[in-house]
DNA sequence: GCCAACGTTGGC
DNA sequence: GCCAACGTTGGC
């Protein structure tokens, strides 16, 4: 199992988003950063859970957990000539953009604002204080449960 | 709205 | 393969 956080900017798609969708799941299309797609296409499992962070906000912060419940799906916005994600180089037969299901679990009981993670000593080196600008991201394990902690959440086991 | 960081493109 | 130009992200 491994943790993971996604960005979303809360004005085009927010977890209330996701959590009014059927089944609270969405396809998480559109991301189209050769990292960020490595990391859907290589690395993600079914079954990691990942914060959800709103980005370009006015209180950037982490405010919700998801699962993935699906991986390994060819980005269908890359084959669709009206998406702003179209990509003509991305075939059915050799898709380029790989991408997963999430489903949203839980809201934080306290959003953890970025302003205080940059603060907080034991999250220094997260990836998200040091390569801000990448959109899917590994959460290490202390990390993960020192948010929760921060979040107002029990620690699991 | 500004701008620093940084990813991508394309000429050579 | 280098690197300048350009585009995007995202905090502030």
């Amino acid at each position: 199992m491994n943790y993971w956080l996604l960005k979303s900017e809360p004005d085009s798609y927010s977890y209330s988003d996701l959590k009014n969708e059927a089944d609270s799941s969405v396809l998480w299309d559109g991301v189209r950063n050769y990292q960020a797609r490595n990391i859907l296409r290589d690395q993600i499992q079914c079954g990691d859970l990942a914060f959800f962070y709103h980005s370009s906000c006015k209180y950037p912060a982490i405010v919700g957990i998801c699962r993935i419940v699906a991986t390994g799906i060819p980005d269908p916005t890359a084959f669709d000539p009206d998406s702003d994600y179209f990509d003509p180089k991305s075939s059915q037969e050799d898709p380029r953009w790989i991408t997963v299901r999430v489903q949203a679990l839980e809201a934080l009981a306290k959003p953890v604002l970025l302003k205080d993670m940059k603060l907080d000593p034991e999250l220094q080196e997260m990836v998200l204080l040091n390569r801000s600008r990448l959109s899917v991201q590994p959460v290490s394990e202390r990390h993960w449960q020192h948010i929760l902690n921060l979040a107002g959440h029990k620690a699991n086991s």
